[in-house]
DNA sequence: GTCAAACTGTCGGCAATCTGACCGGTGCCG
DNA sequence: CGGCACCGGTCAGATTGCCGACAGTTTGAC
């Protein structure tokens, strides 16, 4: 379980960050919203706890930026004691829980333990490779964050070789995937589709493999080594 | 905001699921523990309305295996004057609320409405996208603070579509969102409704996107950058 | 070099969707 | 009680945009 800390006052970060260490969380801290933004880049965080008021960019508008292009990340916010309009405001944007300054350490670990519980069971199933994202429950593909547009057909046909990956799947096997049950494709209705696709996928770096009189193939995401 | 009534008294389930519906509610009623079960599988419910005296499968027993396997729908259990024992036991084996035969409809109401805030509480209460605000807990909807005059189905359509940003919703989930179990809603009713919907809102600019073939999207909301 | 397999731009058919018109049901009001 | 307003569904005609057929080009195995 990982937790991010955005808060710029060094000593409450640094006491956070030793909580939460001890409690057994792997703890990052920053002090800036644009370092959040960059640690999220890089990690996958299950947890941020974002204090109000930082420098540069607020904390508020850093959360609705984060909602706005779609991140999940349960976001614990830190206000002073008796902003309630702080509070008010906080979940309207979009923050999970709150909590007022100053706190006990035990009543942190309690929330924060609350809320890594509740995310576990929510968060829904994703096919990852490289940059390329599939989320399958809601039907979405992304590239790199960047929502891509994909037909009906190409959708299914993406989720079915992403979920074969290294593997060789014939066209005949991707036909009873993405058609229904009753429609015949002919082989070179798949070529059509696998070239639209790629159309879309191959600027991101993505790549489909044709296998001459198999099939098509997917490689394991390398990372490039430079 | 999805109520199941679990009430064998015909009377009674009427009473409720009238008093329910008026105030804005999705309402499904069955009469029996079993069918409770079958209805909970196959519909996100938000609260549980539960009598605890029904033939078969008694309220208590039942609510008790529905906590056993991880069942988290808010549960108001009514129970006959006085049954303080039933009361109890009825918050020791896993109710959120309890209700004494009889009641008002206000009181009833009262309850409904402080659980399903109660639910929500940690999550916004208020939808943001752009100029759009719901606010959940009052059913109201507003484009840059002019509130939107909506119908029933058009609010619950809406809620159930700015609850699922950036997801591709398909025509049965809708369906299953803003209609009761028993009503049988054809596609194109569905597309009426969006229609409708879409009428009321792309003056301000909020667009709801079709994907031909799968279900509706709503775009997360881009701020303009000048 | 030969030839089958695969790629891809163009195009038309057609199913999916949109939307205006209509209508039955319900609740409110005088 | 009668009438009216509103809601929410069906229907049907117009519209849209996806998808496979086709065909000309390219690729790769031998």
């Amino acid at each position: 379980m990982r937790v991010l800390i955005v808060e710029d006052d060094k000593v409450l970060a640094h006491g956070l960050n030793e909580t939460l260490r001890r409690a057994g969380y792997v703890v990052d801290a920053v002090p800036t919203a644009e370092q959040a933004d960059a640690a999220l880049r890089v990690t996958e965080i299950d947890l941020v706890i974002l204090d109000i008021g930082l420098p540069g960019v607020d904390g508020f508008t850093w959360l609705k930026r984060l909602r706005g292009r779609g991140g999940e990340q349960t976001v614990l916010v830190l206000t002073a004691r008796d902003a309630l309009t702080d509070r008010v405001h906080g979940l309207t944007v979009g923050a999970d829980d709150y909590l007022a300054k100053p706190f006990a350490p035990e009543e942190l670990l309690a929330r924060v333990s609350a809320l890594t519980r509740r995310g576990r069971a929510i968060r829904s199933k994703v096919i990852e490779h490289g940059p390329l994202a599939i989320d399958l429950a809601r039907k979405r593909a992304s590239v790199t964050g960047k929502a891509l547009d994909l037909s009906q057909r190409e959708y299914a046909l993406l989720e079915f070789l992403f979920s074969n990956v290294d593997a060789i799947v014939a066209k005949d096997r991707i036909s009873g995937a993405i058609a229904s049950w009753d429609e015949q494709l002919s082989p070179n209705a798949i070529e059509v589709q696998i070239s639209r696709l790629r159309a879309k996928l191959e600027p991101s770096g993505i790549r489909i493999r044709t296998v001459r009189g198999l099939g098509y193939l997917v490689e394991p995401w390398k990372d490039e080594k430079p």
